[in-house]
DNA sequence: GTATTTACCGAAAACGTTTTCGGTGATTTA
DNA sequence: TAAATCACCGAAAACGTTTTCGGTAAATAC
């Protein structure tokens, strides 16, 4: 079956291909019948306008690309599901992909999209990212990029982060205040800047409330793994520090603590008190319930197409506003794995 | 900065663009010199051919539409994440939308993707999907499509689907074998086909173990939140009829149910036993973990394309094989909050 | 030495849309 | 009545690619 296209329908009406196109598209050169003429017919053979066609014509095409470093994942599944949803509201559908945390298949998605001539990018960087000049490069020839979540402060365009630094101040003031004396902290690996930021945010917490940083409170992950939280507890279960509170990277990492601590017969949070960050689903079915910072991902994604939606604009109209951060604000939320606030 | 163009090349080359395009595609009636010289100049300028204006020609966007009724989901982020790594193998891209388990959104959302003029559509249905003609109607007008997980026998296209009556079948029968005499079940919401089959299969796999079904040992649930399978557990446990096995029907009911009759003082297992259903990550760290049976998302994923893209390459020959349904295996997987076999 | 094949290239149409730039005839204005 | 305005429409170029169908020169065949 041929598709219905302008040139059918001009025919059909005796006009030409031009008129046709303009009558749809409410030009003020184009008489009121003709117009009703082309529209109702139009409607009645149901014509949809080749997309290749006005693609090329419009140079764009209304598709954005997202990469995430991973999507079975509570929190990026939640980013990539605002995106979308902001996104249709304006008319732009979404093409996903995931890096798996991987630099060379990030750069080959994001050729992979550019390819695609779609009209901007959102991308959270790998973990393994160090180089940032395959994003670097599409930002100078022109393409709308905004970053969200992972960053690099390298990189000059629109960013949407969550506070990492006062939602780690955050938390770890929670655990003092509900009466923690030495506090650990299970931190992640080494680069991304959420790492940092958390671990700042609890330094400076600690500083605040005059508990002097302790390094050997710190304990470092690579996988961020139900396991490896696991695996730490070990560390802090044996450790000759009396830790009393745990302020985990992640709700798994704490959940995998948590479970450890038990196992090995502490109390919680009586014995020891752990706060995760994120949460995710899962905290909400620990036992106890996993106290833990709740990380806005839906929030997140809507805000960063927002942004990216108004750089393309921009870019129509040929105009430069200056690059903007968005921080998401977080909180925390109190369940029974801390002591109740007094 | 000037997008570069075949006729770019052409020029600079002195040469047609006819030529130009040939050379880079190894058309045999071009010299090796020209299509040397062409390949290398390209190289040098980084030339990208324009979608568009391929996608126009060639009529196909190498691209797929991917509707979920979910995207937070693990089961379903697990299936995207396998369309869109199997897609990408094959050169396709992948948009994804989700219905959010409307009827509305989910018509609406076909209608952007053929906009669009993707290549084809993988869709899982919405459960509150019971016409199903805005799919129908696009497999008659010849687009590919697969239905994936939440499928209609109604609907004459390739699907790919757990082999829920089996999967369900496994499950009770393994609290039966590892000791349970009356199994109640928590089923889903009556429309869509995975409840009835999984429903199905619990009834069978009683009947060949000479255990007599009985209607007030299966229970009820609409919205299969954890908070379901929480209230439920009430009913279950002020029972009359001595349950001692729960094969419910995923594994956020079971979850709920399990800490609620923990709540009220039952012992999990040797009290009551209790399977889920998808292995969803959750049932890791529940207390004690628990048994399930493994959803394999990320196979279907896979699978799903599969048959997609088959019926993609299909139709641009002319050919038409018949429509396949795949069913994909499960597995139980056993943990503690079922008794060890004996 | 003519006829035929071979090797290589290009003109042009096509995909379907959008928009510019005139160009009609009809109506107003001076 | 001539000149200016108006309302309406269409031809054609453009977006960038692909492919068909010749066409020309050189190489081979007879």
């Amino acid at each position: 079956m041929p598709n219905i296209t302008l040139k059918k329908i001009a025919e059909i009406l005796g006009i030409s291909v031009a008129t046709a196109s303009k009558a749809l598209k409410d030009y003020a050169d184009i008489s009121d019948e003709t117009k009703q003429k082309v529209k109702s017919l139009a409607e009645e053979l149901d014509y949809k306008p080749n997309s290749f066609a006005q693609s090329l014509r419009n140079r764009e095409s209304k598709i954005i690309g997202l990469i995430a470093p991973q999507i079975v994942h509570h929190f990026f599944a939640n980013i990539i599901k605002g995106v979308i949803d902001a996104a249709e509201e304006q008319g732009y559908l979404v093409i996903t992909l995931q890096s798996g945390e991987s630099y060379e298949t990030e750069k080959k998605q994001l050729q992979l999209l550019l390819d695609k001539n779609v009209d901007g990018i959102l991308i959270s960087l790998s973990d393994k990212t160090i180089n940032y000049d395959h994003v670097a490069d599409i930002i100078k020839k022109g393409v709308p990029v905004v970053l969200y979540d992972k960053i690099s402060k390298l990189l000059d365009c629109s960013k949407v982060i969550i506070d990492d630094r006062k939602a780690a101040y955050d938390a770890t003031k929670f655990l003092i205040d509900t009466g923690c004396k030495r506090v650990a902290h299970i931190r992640g690996p080494l680069k991304p800047q959420t790492t940092i930021d958390r671990f700042l945010g609890y330094k400076s917490a600690l500083k605040d409330n005059n508990i002097e940083y302790n390094e050997s409170l710190v304990f470092e992950t690579k996988d961020l793994t139900y396991d490896d939280g696991y695996g730490i507890a070990e560390g802090i279960f044996k450790s000759d520090e009396d830790i009393d509170g745990i302020f985990a990277f992640t709700d798994l990492l704490a959940t995998g603590a948590m479970v450890r601590l038990t196992e090995l017969g502490m109390k919680v949070p009586d014995d020891i008190s752990i706060i995760g960050f994120s949460n995710w689903f899962l905290t909400k079915i620990t036992s106890p319930p996993l106290s833990t910072v709740d990380q806005p991902g839906y929030e997140m994604g809507v805000k960063a197409f927002k942004l990216l939606y108004r750089e393309i604009q921009e870019k129509k109209k040929d105009v430069n506003s200056p690059k903007e951060i968005i921080k998401i604000p977080t909180k925390v939320i109190p369940r029974n794995s801390t002591r109740p606030m007094l």
